[in-house]
DNA sequence: TACTCGATCGGA
DNA sequence: CCGATCGAGTAA
């Protein structure tokens, strides 16, 4: 039932209808973790002000200007490592930042609790490379996700800074049957690898 | 090469 | 409210 999500998925456009879907979706380590994401941010060309691409082709941006399906992770105030997706086409630069998973709320944290680093810049949502997406069968009603303007961006300015781009919901919100879903999808690979560690 | 400033977080 | 901590982008 879990269905590995192929990069080519992430290569459509719009952006935004990329974000809200990364929403429910799980993001699975190779050593069997699994988050469901929560909250997320949308990046969106080089006219977005608030977007590491407003600087054009760089060096750093390169891979924002790749096809989506394609991690894009930086260090932000030499601290945290910061997770995105690229998304959208070749030669688009796009990129959502995932800013949340179930019970973890900060995109720096995320990266520390499933430990993703710089390592995985500009490799694919796939199994190959050690970080990917699922869907676990949870579907998010659209009345539960909620849109707000972007966290510490107001350096873009007033226009930019406040396009509602960031978008979460609260897993406990959904309906029985996907809490379910959620719930099981979240602990049963987990409670495999406690088991095995606990029996060796 | 020098300088500025972060898509943040945790502690005072 | 402030410091940590470092690399990208920009100007020189």
């Amino acid at each position: 039932m879990p269905e590995i999500i192929p990069p080519e998925y992430w290569q459509r456009r719009t952006t935004l209808a990329l974000a809200r879907n990364l929403l429910g979706k799980f993001l699975v380590r190779a050593n069997g973790e699994a988050r469901m994401i929560t909250e997320v941010e949308a990046y969106d060309g080089e006219s977005d002000l608030a977007s590491h691409a407003r600087a054009g082709r760089t060096r750093r941006t390169a891979v924002m200007y790749g096809p989506g399906g394609t991690w894009y992770v930086y260090l932000c105030y030499g601290v945290h490592e910061m997770l995105n997706l690229v998304v959208g086409p070749k030669d688009w630069p796009a990129a959502v930042l995932i800013r949340g998973v179930e019970g973890c709320h900060g995109p720096g944290r995320v990266t520390r609790a499933l430990g993703i680093d710089r390592q995985l810049n500009g490799t694919k949502s796939h199994p190959a490379f050690g970080l990917w997406l699922e869907d676990r069968g949870v579907k998010v009603p659209r009345r539960l996700v909620h849109a707000t303007p972007r966290i510490g961006v107001d350096y873009a300015g007033p226009v930019w800074a406040k396009k509602p781009w960031r978008f979460y919901f609260d897993p406990a919100e959904l309906p029985a049957a996907a809490r379910k879903r959620a719930a099981t999808a979240n602990s049963s690979r987990p409670a495999r690898r406690a088991k095995r560690a606990a029996g060796s």
